[in-house]
DNA sequence: TGGAACTCTGGAAGCGCTTCCAGTTTCAGG
DNA sequence: CCTGAAACTGGAAGCGCTTCCAGAGTTCCA
């Protein structure tokens, strides 16, 4: 805190002052906009840095109408959901791309009723240039906000039953028809599926593909066995998918997570994998690199997905219209299966 | 973006107009401020409903010269450092807090050069209310700033070489203490450490506490085997170690990700854990209750962490005074040691 | 019933920066 | 040496909100 210079933060005038020139001039050197003689904007410069000058971010905010920052927010029940390590690679991407525009980071995480309060605050007060949403539940107030709100907005995702105009996805559909796919490449024909809240469009959209792989393979799906994309919740639904279909030999879980704890209830019932049964997780989290055997898996490009959301906000902060996005998805090959 | 009503946002002028008051009363009922009149409080009131109207943030903060924001900078040359969850959870905690006080959380990656400027930035201008500061390194720049800054600074951990005046940290001493006691406890007394990045506190202090429990119970301590925390770090440092002490019958890593790490390492060398080597690490995270064998490790209190500097920052903004704090750890036994 | 002691009220002065615009210079071409 | 266009310049009007303060209105007790 305060420690060496107790002097107030000088302003523009007196910057201008120094430099013998007025107000007007001294923004235009700072902006370096046209206008403004070599000399005089030299002069400015040096008073600039000897006053060692800083603009004041608020002030201009107010008189250009922008805030300079653009908010992620993160909806959900939990406010822990955010600790999933999946949001802190998406905050890596946004804010390097951000960085680039120089817009400043907030991150709202719209858990508990104030905070979705906030949000809501955020969206009608403009306090910020734009918004990136994610992790929208089926029904979520949010989503009727950021329709009426009048600043850009784009999506990480598809929320369920709706139809956003800018989005960033990853090709859930794609990336589990093609793990699904592989299974049965290895001969398995015992395919089942530990799949997400079918709540979400990831939890749908990573069913659908199952189905859509088996249907093509002449395959009867089975029915959903859902979790909550948790490690302990991938245990439960393997205990009990093994329960009521001993026979399987392959299943594709719609996260690492819940792979990798498939992979524990598999262990734990004494049965080999990939041997007896082959697992496939979803997400490539640092998880699967480590687990006991190492999870085959669907990689999504996280970081990405971040960096390109920030992009696509970007670009309509700055009046172009982006097209919406979807990321790809690929299958890496572990000890799994 | 903008799709329904066309008209500009509304303003407290059009607000106190519509309520026949003047702009003052209506500023004083929304700040729910005293020297108002039952009768004018419900007409602006209604006025304001009336106009869905909502107050400009940046306007406010130009007035009253506070942002209504603070800012979680994490220092590192390399952005994905902040992938680590270990941030994730900082920030559940500091955003509850921070939420609490309606205050907006800014988060800023210091990993590039244009970074850090940004940050160097937003320290000058006062950008926001107050700042929390994490992970910085030996010498880091990030620190000068920090001091010259004139609001307030809490400092997550502390720097090493450097005594700020604010700051939450955990005992890393008195864990790493606790761990390496229990290992001798287990009569284990040929007990190595991997530890962390010695140009960190949180690496010094964990090697620190190794010793002291060796030399404590008459034991010789090993000469530090430096990871860099992460899970292939780890393991690297283990083959390291037993190429270089076959004898070792304990571990203590300074992270779990690299006890993770010395777990495979072992297992792929076929020692058995823990029965041939115990092996305890620190942080317990996620992958500590998911690894085989479990990973005995110390519990931080990560959540706590950021809790703690966000209020310790609202109370340094709020012009109290409070005292810096170290956080307790603790043992969590598993299966590992 | 006078006036001390309050409670309310709203005009006006900012907060620090951007930007429009009218006016002044400068300068090449005639 | 004059003229019109182009290049500069800086005064002034905001951006939308808070807050000081002087004055008006009330209350209440001696």
């Amino acid at each position: 805190m305060a420690q060496g210079a107790p002097n107030r933060q000088s302003t523009l005038d007196e910057v201008a002052e120094l430099a013998g020139v007025s107000r007007s001039v001294a923004s235009r050197v700072l902006n370096n906009a046209p206008h403004v003689s070599q000399a005089k904007r030299e002069a400015v410069e040096r008073a600039v840095h000897q006053l060692a000058y800083v603009p004041n971010p608020t002030a201009r905010a107010l008189a250009t109408r922008q805030t300079g920052a653009a908010a992620l927010v993160v909806s959900g029940e939990d406010p822990s959901i955010f600790a999933d390590p999946f949001f802190a690679q998406v905050i890596v991407g946004a804010s390097a791309a951000l960085e680039e525009a120089d817009l400043h980071l907030m991150l709202c995480l719209a858990a508990s009723d104030r905070g979705r309060r906030r949000v809501e605050q955020l969206l009608r007060s403009k306090g910020a240039d734009g918004v990136m949403l994610m992790a929208l539940r089926e029904d979520d107030p949010l989503a009727r906000m950021a329709e009426e709100a009048e600043i850009p907005v784009v999506f990480g995702g598809r929320p369920v039953g709706l139809d956003p105009r800018w989005y960033v996805d990853v090709d859930n559909l794609g990336g589990a028809r093609a793990a699904t796919e592989y299974l049965i490449s290895l001969g398995r024909t015992r395919v089942a599926t530990i799949c997400g809240r079918l709540d979400t469009e990831v939890g749908r959209a990573r069913y659908r593909g199952y189905q859509d792989a088996m249907l093509a393979a002449g395959l009867e799906p089975y029915p959903p066995e859902v979790g909550d994309f948790t490690e302990s919740s991938g245990a439960a639904a393997m205990a009990a998918l093994s329960a009521r279909h001993p026979e399987l030999d392959g299943v594709f879980a719609a996260s690492d997570n819940m792979g990798v704890g498939a992979l524990r209830t598999l262990r734990d019932a004494g049965r080999r994998v990939p041997v007896d049964v082959a697992v496939i997780g979803f997400d490539d989290l640092a998880v699967a690199r480590i687990s006991d055997p190492p999870l085959t898996t669907v990689h999504q490009p996280i970081e990405g997905l971040g960096h390109e959301m920030a992009r696509m906000l970007v670009a309509l902060i700055n009046g172009q219209a982006p097209t919406p996005l979807i990321l790809p998805t690929r299958l890496v090959t572990r000890a799994s299966a």
